[in-house]
DNA sequence: TGGGAACATCATGATATTCTAATATTGAAA
DNA sequence: TTTCAATATTAGAATATCATGATGTTCCCA
């Protein structure tokens, strides 16, 4: 019964997930929502800076990837594991979801 | 294409689970680990107040119940919801805890 | 009924989070 | 090349989190 998990790591990651904006920002990302800024400021009633802020720390922690097209940040999910986890708590099959 | 979700409430939940003790201790239970805090407490090098502290997040926040069995209280993961979530982020099967 | 074991709670200082407002950067188009 | 739209960064105040040490509570047993 080894247990070599890096519990530090992955309670970043929860973390990283473990907000509101966040998590909706994330979950529309999986179900081929808004995948940019302005889009999403609409949505989610947040400002500006603060979704690109919010925007800064899933980067950080690996939840997304960010593609410059043009004038606007093209933003995807790029951890399967990540999908699978919001999948797995919101009762959702990670299978349609975009990553 | 509705969405019901609370994001607040799941982001909650989230948190709760977003932090290494947290983490193990909610692990552990599922594992059949240590199911008290004196337990805990040797296996996850905290102190003894730090622990129960966890643990009295944990069950605000409805991820863990507590039975007091005569001198000590015994402690388990009450949701399948957290189970499922917890394999997925850490890659096991849901179906080998203990819920 | 007195003591000890197991656990909970409280107060506190240190650190982290989160939002807002202001400002900076970057790319496209005029 | 100026300007605008989209996004990022920064500073700062309010609030939340976390570990520690001290103190309470609860239950068992001699």
């Amino acid at each position: 019964m080894e247990n070599r998990i890096d519990y530090e790591e992955k309670s970043q990651l929860l973390k990283a997930l473990a907000n509101p904006v966040r998590l909706r920002i994330v979950h529309g990302l999986l179900r081929e929502g808004c995948h940019n800024v302005t889009c999403m400021e609409r949505g989610l009633d947040a400002s500006q800076s603060c979704i690109s802020q919010h925007l800064q720390k899933l980067r950080a922690a690996g939840v997304v990837t960010a593609d410059r097209q043009g004038n606007e940040v093209y933003y995807r999910v790029s951890s399967r594991e990540v999908a699978s986890t919001i999948a797995a708590l919101l009762g959702e099959e990670a299978e349609q979801y975009a990553v």
